[in-house]
DNA sequence: CAGACAATATATATTTTTATATAATATTTT
DNA sequence: AAAATATTATATAAAAATATATATTGTCTG
């Protein structure tokens, strides 16, 4: 474990108050689920009510929270717009969930 | 990136409502702050109190959360009572944010 | 080009959850 | 019993979540 107990309280309190507010965005199952599909390709709107069964508007809400925080950015082709992972730290604390969530029980993948 | 394209849905919903779990309790300023300085040394409230500022009912309400979570362990001695950490998935979680928010700016600490 | 359709986004109202502050109470040691 | 420390209760305020309805944008067909 890293030695923060250094860093004065108001250096703590700001990126403490940076980290809280990544992961409260991420502290919504529809939200988490939409990253981790977008964690391994892009795909538009259609595809991910397709894959997780979220209803459109619900959906395309919680994108529009992501989208609006910087984690996803997108690309219109057409009729479709295709999102895609637009932060590297959100997907770094994805990976550790992975590990910590998904990846026990001896699953290798 | 892990994949996690194979895991079907029903899975992903129950990892990922586990995971978000705990990224709700983290989501949150003080509690947050609470976990780095218990992921440095186990403390008492007086001196969570010192080091944070935070008043003393919020403290322990916010304890309380934590310790009913199971993210928090504790021990009495004599009037005083003494805080861990009790969840090492926590720890992990707070170790990657620690590289994202707090590590930058060269500090090689 | 108008009109229809398909994909996505936004607005709004309602409910639920969470946060915050204060006050009151409990526990343990001396 | 008193002092120090910690917890719980309660009331209020603020923020998120959810569902439903509606709007926008682009494409295709006749």
């Amino acid at each position: 474990m890293p030695d923060t107990t250094g860093l004065d309280i108001e250096t703590m309190r700001a990126a403490a108050g940076e980290a809280t507010g990544l992961l409260r965005l991420l502290a919504h199952e529809d939200r988490m689920l939409l990253l981790c599909q977008l964690s391994q390709a892009e795909l538009c709107v259609g595809e991910l009510e397709e894959r997780l069964g979220i209803h459109q508007p619900s959906l395309s809400q919680q994108l529009g929270v992501l989208r609006r925080e910087g984690l996803v950015e997108t690309r219109r082709e057409g009729k479709h717009i295709y999102y895609r992972i637009g932060d590297p730290r959100a997907l770094q604390v994805l990976e550790t969930l992975y590990g910590l969530f998904c990846k026990q029980n001896g699953d290798t993948r």
